[in-house]
DNA sequence: CGCTTCCATGTAAACGATTACATGCTGTAG
DNA sequence: CTACAGCATGTAATCGTTTACATGGAAGCG
């Protein structure tokens, strides 16, 4: 373990004084060209680099953002870490990602931490924006930041999303469209996240426009989607009035829904139609393809990085935006009484009645 | 945008020095317990976090532990910097996590850029350990390091990984006992990692053991599988003597390769036997389940904490260890001409084979 | 009682950068 | 010829901690 080289070293090994130094390491302040490469020279030859520590100590910026999302591991966060790592690359910023693992206790000391890190700004997703007392932690500390998916109804300093009470409600008009009237809905717990209720919410009204009611609510723990198995079998094993239909409230949900289902015996989409939300991969690697809402994971990231260097820059006073969806038309979806009209066997015909 | 709380305010706050202050916050040296409540009792009334940037200027250690993977989205990684965190939480660590998007010059800068943040160690996934910039570099400044996922052949500070060649070797194995005789590989570009490279290599090695050639050989950008349509559909263009069985060095890989062979109107595993490696979920919410390699990714990032901890406190001279991983029986691997005897409809029947 | 020890606390010097201010030099206008 | 502007560079204070060393008082011991 080698000491690191500090800006002194650089200044002694050409003669100049540690101002000149870090005057060109920023190129800020003015400098002779011949002083610049001599200096440069140095730096090169020692394999300097500036302390983050030192810098962020004296100067407010650490170019350090913070970010949390409720887990690493699932794809939709994933990709919006990804999105936003990228971004953040592009633009100097170096992201500081930590998982909260949907637990509110976390997501708290996580704020803590971030904020002892002397991050720049906060990027993240809660899993309740009305109720989160880690973003009540920011407001009060009047700290920036922006949300990532929570689309927020009271006033925030930022937000990206998807509407996800029209995206649902979209969903719910799809389905009415072929011919369903026995509708179920498999969730996350409510309790948990703005989103599923969002989801939810939206589902219904969507249903409700048409005269429909929901059938049948599931409700499971949405990291391990335990329950859903006994959920499913109690549902069908009542004969007759069992829903046609599902909207699960995300992809992960939606693919145990189906491998569940297909145990059971049932075929999808010839038996039972699924549609999921979030549009991740594993969805569009099946056959039939997962019918479900593509969010744009990746632009949620890399938006809610120029949002929030927008808010620091004091260059613009907008507080958020919702981006758009896509209702992607997998093969999960078919018409109620499965007849010749509709072809199973095509993943990726788009849907004619729309 | 609240001014923080300093050791200052609360060494003024409750009448003592900063150095007392300091002494309760890492109860360190002796201080009365009195003087401890009453400094606990301030630092809650005026809500100080000490600095992360001053402790890491001062102190050689910034608690900080630098992790770069391949990809944030790939289900491997995820799991592995999910494993990692969790563990660096509970010894107080805090990951700063980069991903070098598989590509070599971002390894280095993420190195460099490590290095400037004074992080206690670095955890990595390297492309190809034999030939890192990133390894060497690390390697120079005898800078604490543990390699996750790379098992490389020459000495390093430290390494977590599972034994590719002997898991793919065993792969070959099981594909054989099934009856199977033409066999092909659909691969990552070996020339990018060295876990494609030795799961390539214990392939070859165990169907030679067998007295087996490799029938086919598909090589694939592995990021987003292009290629892999046209390769298979020229494959099984020219009737006759194509695989019966692939085996495909991910399992996001041998998804997209199901999808396309159904796509293609072949039956998995009725006409072509499919197995994968890695064990992500995707592959375990499918019917029938992918038969995999799974390989343990949690704790790989977990071992790999309390290794370069080991490391650094100098506590044992261990240099890394292969973890075990497991051979997940799905049903994507079926006897070469399915008779009555394999049943495709569960996914998941132990193999009466073996 | 006087000396040593030890404990609780304070003082001040680092750590490695940034930056306001000081300095000295050159060139040019009056 | 003087003076002042302006450029290139240096000096030193500062950011918020940690920590070696100093200090002062209480207790223990002969």
């Amino acid at each position: 373990m080698v000491k690191p080289v500090t800006i002194k070293d650089i200044a002694q090994h050409c003669g100049l004084s540690v101002a000149t130094v870090s005057r060109v390491v920023n190129n800020k302040g003015a400098v002779r060209a011949e002083t610049v490469e001599k200096v440069e020279a140095s730096i090169k030859a020692l394999g300097y680099r500036p302390s983050m520590a030192a810098r962020a100590l004296k100067s407010a910026s650490s170019m350090t953002l913070g970010v949390i999302i409720p887990s690493l591991t699932n794809p939709v966060f994933a990709e919006t870490a990804a999105g936003l790592q990228q971004r953040a690359r592009e633009l100097g910023y170096t992201p500081l990602i930590l998982s909260s693992d949907y637990d509110d206790a976390l997501e708290l000391s996580a704020v803590e931490n971030l904020l002892a890190y002397q991050v720049d700004g906060i990027l993240l997703t809660v899993n309740d924006a009305a109720a989160s007392a880690a973003l009540q932690r920011l407001d009060e500390a009047g700290f920036p930041y922006c949300l990532m998916h929570n689309v927020p109804r009271h006033r925030v300093a930022g937000y990206i999303g998807v509407d996800n009470f029209r995206a649902a409600a979209e969903v719910a008009e799809r389905i009415l469209a072929q011919g369903h009237t026995r509708i179920g809905m498999i969730s996350g717990e409510f309790i948990r996240t703005d989103r599923a209720r969002d989801r939810h919410a939206g589902f219904l009204a969507g249903l409700k426009y048409a005269g429909v009611e929901l059938a049948q609510l599931v409700q499971v723990d949405p990291v391990n989607a335990t329950g859903l198995q006994q959920a499913l079998t109690a549902v069908y094993e009542q004969s007759g009035e069992s829903p046609t239909a599902w909207f699960c409230s995300n992809d992960l949900l939606a693919l145990a829904a189906i491998a569940q289902l297909e145990r059971m015996g049932k075929q999808v989409p010839e038996n039972i139609s699924i549609v999921g939300f979030d549009g991740i991969q594993a969805g569009a690697l099946r056959a039939p393809a997962l019918t479900s809402i593509r969010t744009p994971n990746l632009d949620i990231g890399s938006a809610a990085v120029d949002l929030l260097l927008a808010q620091l820059n004091e260059t613009s006073a907008d507080t958020g935006r919702k981006l758009g969806y896509e209702l992607v038309t997998g093969g999960t979806l078919a018409a109620v009484a499965a007849g010749p009209s509709t072809d199973p066997e095509s993943g990726n015909t788009p849907d004619p009645h729309l």
